[in-house]
DNA sequence: ATAAAATTGTTGCAAATGCAACAGAAAAAA
DNA sequence: TTTTTTCTGTTGCATTTGCAACAATTTTAT
């Protein structure tokens, strides 16, 4: 059973696992120190935000399918609180890592399934974590594109890439100004980088 | 026994565990697609360094004590090298991420020990990456100082902060340009955000 | 103790970026 | 279908940033 199968076809009736649903707009959780919450969202969207006693909030974060948060994975402390909202409606699955390790009650399939691969998922995370972070730290909005679009590239042997998300949540994800962003693709393709086959279809020439 | 005893105690006699020393300039490794191997940094720094079909090279990643990398972590593929070179003399733990699960023909204590807490040594890196991408995603220089600065006063609870590395250094961590980064540091001592105590010791105002 | 290397601090200037604001296109909801 | 919302595309302008270059200081190596 591959991670996607194993996440897709979760148990709801472990008793240490629940898999729980959340309208658009409701908190999913809030991270609480030491209490060490996994959650796999396995569909929706959501933001991680963080409330500075100043009275400031950023998105620090956002999710989507597959992806796994929780405070586990979060410095926290109690000077700011982190809170996760969904942005779409939302399905997840909780529970707490210590939780993961001992044997549920019935000793079902499906936390053990959990338990053998939550490694795994981890490292997932952390390869995305890493790609991401190789991204935002190139310290122009051009360098940031072409690495993103050689990554993408790479990845798939192939010379043509799909953006898989609007161009205003690319922004988001490279961390730049959108307007900036259009500007500087526009750029590219006036110089040669790129061609734009359609509104989310490139072909690098580099 | 903690992690960092744990790492600090790993022995060198387990079959499937190495602990092997590199002088400064020497490669530690390079990354192999499939291979998974992993590695732990217990003494020393390097620099994950990629380079490109076109020729150039960039250093993507900068390792130090208790820092753990390998191809494991990282998305690899034919079409660039990715190299870690070590930028002083390290020692390093290496193994393989197959061999982690299994038990070694000695049956050896730390390899148990060391795969019972090799989920644990992943999270905490990726609360560091976690860190990281929040300092990266700011979108002015001074945004990531104050970002940075925050964190570090939260999690000692105390509003005097020690940069734990030099502001050349720190200006990497950022990833912007040091002059810039200075001029800004200078910008936030005049108009009373921080002051300076030391060299690495600054004490927020705000 | 002395030399070499690394780090800090500073500045001018050109280039890149964010911000604000807006119009049109596309997608989603009613 | 029609309306509403989101997304794309564009521009002017002020601000921020990177770059280059250099001197002074501190740290490390010889």
């Amino acid at each position: 059973m591959d991670i996607q199968n194993l996440i897709d076809n979760i148990s709801t009736n472990c008793s240490r696992i629940q898999k729980r649903t959340f309208v658009k707009g409701s908190i999913i959780t809030t991270y609480m120190e030491k209490r060490r919450q996994i959650c796999i969202l396995t569909s929706g969207k959501a933001d991680l935000i963080r409330y500075n006693l100043n009275g400031s909030q950023d998105i620090i974060d956002k999710f989507s399918k597959n992806d796994i948060f929780g405070e586990t994975f979060y410095p926290v402390n109690s000077n700011n609180e982190l809170v996760v909202k969904a942005t779409d409606n939302c399905e997840v699955l909780i529970f707490l890592y210590d939780d993961i390790s001992i044997k549920c009650k019935q000793n079902c399939k499906y936390h053990t399934e959990l338990s053998a691969n939550l490694l795994e998922i981890v490292i997932q995370n952390t390869m995305h974590q890493n790609t991401r972070i190789e991204v935002l730290s190139k310290r122009t909005i051009r360098d940031k594109l072409l690495t993103y679009f050689s990554i993408l590239s790479n990845k798939n042997y192939n010379k043509k890439i799909t953006i898989p998300f609007s161009l205003t949540s690319l922004a988001d994800y490279l961390s730049v100004d959108r307007s900036a962003m259009m500007r500087e693709i526009k750029s590219l393709i006036d110089e040669g980088f790129i061609i734009k086959e359609s509104k989310n279809v490139i072909r690098l020439m580099y």
